[in-house]
RNA sequence: GGGGUCGUAGUUCAGCCCGGUUAGAACGCCGGCCUGUCACGUCGGAAGUCGUGGGUUCAAAUCCCAUCGGCCCCGCCA
């Protein structure tokens, strides 16, 4: 038998012949040789079983000492998270003692042979359990958590989703190029991650927040199709969708038209599909006009597995009496609502919350109505007259027994404001059906907004978007009201993805930085390779860009990025289990000439 | 930067409103017994900076203030 394994020794007694999890009953009879972890023991004193667990499952181990004492000993001293080495012949489990629970339940092994490879120390929560641990103990051993069924599952099928989208890609003639890490700051966008240079003292390399101007290069550098599984970095707070390191699958095509880009994506997200989840997508996917979205779905990325849908009420409300109302038609601004339907009812303080939540986020107020069989009911109800009542019926198409939510104001902030108050509301009466995969391309983003706090028009995607041809003359104009060849894939209310037609041509793209107030020095000095590389010939490009973490959370099902990251970071932005971020030598500091002042 | 919520054995929680024994339970852990279990059973045992600091009080896990941390959200994230 084995001498006392207290060598630890880095070699296997054995080679492995088959995984834990993958015996079946079709196995009886062969002698294997698997290694894995003790996930339970049943010690009956006489007989021991283990549970012993690898990736791809568990499998009933027995001990009987009569069989092999020795290996029994082994057995009698392991432990939870043990790593065992085991030689035994597959056995049919004899009649009753059959697990139906388990894909091996109806074999087990018969151990002839038993080393502990390592012994663990009790672990601080269960592996095999319940899934209600708290995530900061997770994730200080995340090596822990890894070996638990759901993050085994997830990041396998996350492999798989990315194996769907690489199987696509390669197959449709689209070059994998990297591109640097170390890049340089750029203005416009989130804040930067920096890294000080050595060798250049006082200056900073920055992590990209997307690899956008080098694949918009690589078009110029005549790759004509590429894609990245691409590292980006965003140094902004937390959510849970969002983390400050995460990837994107990257593409950019020579001279496509946004229908070539949606067929591309449509197709790579059907093969994704397909290889993570085994389920065809119905193709193509709808498209809805940005400005639709907004007054539709008060979202740009509306959520399609419900309706809800928000009613533009200002023509109905013309002329109104109601002061309110009339003040608001009168500077021009807008009344939308909601029709809350008779199956789903508020309670007068639930209506009154939503109220207080709607006046402390946009200083809006709510007016709302019972639309009952005996006539209106609501505080605003005697304001309304019948003409008026008779055109909101017709335009909110509301029956006995709905609740008509009002919002008054411009219709930039109204929309969005009643687009939030629909997913509440979805949420709260469960209105969504949760297993449609309700996907959506959103077109016709503009180009520009006005942002109030710079005082100055600002890019709504980034600024080498290209401008919709047919609204080129805008630019002078009305560039609020000028179309960008922009587009976003939404699924079930989530952008998945997004990206643009480029501008190709150096002249226009100078035109653009203008108009969001970069001028061209700035432009030059920071963007002029870009200009420069305009200047040679680029051809017309674009492309879009996937967040790799947020397919990974739809095809997972979870709410959680950090279920699908192996090593995510908290809310703080701080590894549990490295202790990353840290303080560092004084002596790197002083290598890099850089001071900390707390 | 702001709002909400949570923080008590290794883990998951109760206790906190309404201050007053030795701070409990389950799982896990340690030891004994046990040859068909699979959440094995059974007998016994160890295990706590009640996040931290301050205050009120004769007395604080419990009340008050501050602070740190986890999670959710707003701002922010082209």
């Amino acid at each position: 038998m084995p001498e006392k394994n207290n060598s630890f020794s880095p070699l296997p007694p054995w080679p492995r012949t088959d995984y834990c999890g993958n015996l079946r009953a079709t196995d009886a009879g062969r002698e294997v040789a698997l290694w894995g972890w003790v996930a339970t023991r049943r010690d009956h004193g006489g007989l021991v079983f283990i549970d012993l667990r690898d990736r791809e499952g568990i499998v009933q181990l027995v001990f009987n000492p009569a069989h092999d004492a020795d290996a029994h000993l082994v057995a009698s001293a392991a432990r939870s998270e043990y790593y065992v080495a085991v030689k035994g012949a597959v056995v049919m489990r004899r009649e009753g003692t059959v697990n139906a629970e388990l894909p091996t339940g109806e074999i087990e092994i018969a151990v002839t042979a038993a080393e502990v490879l390592n012994p663990s120390n009790a672990p601080p929560f269960p592996i095999g359990g319940a899934e209600n641990t708290a995530e900061e103990v997770r994730l200080k051993y995340r090596y822990l958590d890894l070996r638990r069924d759901g993050m085994q599952r997830n990041l396998r099928r996350r492999h798989q989703a990315l194996r769907g989208a690489r199987d696509y890609l390669d197959a449709n003639g689209f070059i994998e190029i990297e591109t640097p890490i170390l890049f340089r700051a750029t203005p416009e966008g989130a804040r930067d991650y920096l890294v000080p240079s050595r060798v250049n003292p006082g200056k900073f390399y920055a992590l990209p927040q997307s690899p956008q101007l080098l694949k918009q290069i690589l078009m110029v550098g005549g790759f004509d199709r590429y894609y990245q599984i691409a590292r980006c970095f965003r140094d902004e707070d937390l959510r849970a969708n969002r983390q400050p390191e995460f990837s994107q699958i990257d593409i950019e095509m020579t001279g496509p038209r946004p229908e070539d880009i949606y067929a591309m994506a449509e197709g790579m997200m059907a093969s994704i599909y397909k290889f993570a989840l085994g389920v065809e997508l119905a193709r193509p996917f709808p498209r809805m006009p940005y400005a639709e979205a907004i007054e539709r779905f008060g979202s740009d990325k509306p959520d399609l597995r419900f309706g809800l849908e928000l009613k533009n009420l200002t023509a109905a409300f013309a002329g109104t009496a109601f002061k309110v109302f009339a003040d608001v038609l009168a500077r021009g601004e807008a009344i939308y609502a909601l029709a809350l339907p008779a199956e789903c009812q508020l309670s007068r303080r639930e209506l009154d919350e939503l109220i207080e939540s709607i006046k402390s986020r946009q200083g809006l107020g709510l007016a709302w109505v019972k639309i009952n069989a005996d006539g209106w009911q609501g505080p605003v109800a005697k304001f309304i007259n019948d003409d008026e009542r008779k055109r909101v019926v017709e335009a909110a198409g509301l029956h006995i027994g709905d609740t008509l939510l009002m919002v008054a104001g411009t219709p930039g902030k109204v929309c969005p404001l009643l687009g939030d108050v629909r997913l509440q509301l979805g949420t709260k009466f469960n209105l969504r059906d949760d297993a449609a995969l309700k996907f959506l391309w959103v077109v016709d983003f503009p180009l520009f907004d006005y942002s109030d706090e710079e005082k100055r028009l600002v890019s709504v995607n980034h600024p080498f978007t290209a401008p919709n041809p047919a609204d080129l003359a805008l630019l002078d104009s009305r560039p609020l009201d000028a179309r960008a060849l922009a587009y976003d894939m939404v699924l079930n209310g989530q952008e998945m993805g997004g990206g643009s037609i480029r501008i190709h041509n150096a002249e226009l793209q100078l035109k653009v930085f203008e108009l969001l107030g970069i001028p061209r020095d700035e432009a030059a000095a920071k963007f002029g390779f870009l200009l420069d590389a305009l200047g040679y010939g680029a051809p017309p490009h674009g492309g879009i860009a996937f967040g790799v973490d947020r397919i990974a959370m739809m095809v997972c099902g979870t709410d959680s990025l950090r279920d699908v990251m192996a090593f995510p970071k908290t809310q703080k932005a701080v590894d549990p289990m490295s202790g990353a971020p840290s303080e560092v030598d004084p002596r790197q500091l002083r290598e890099l000439s850089i001071k900390v002042a707390l």
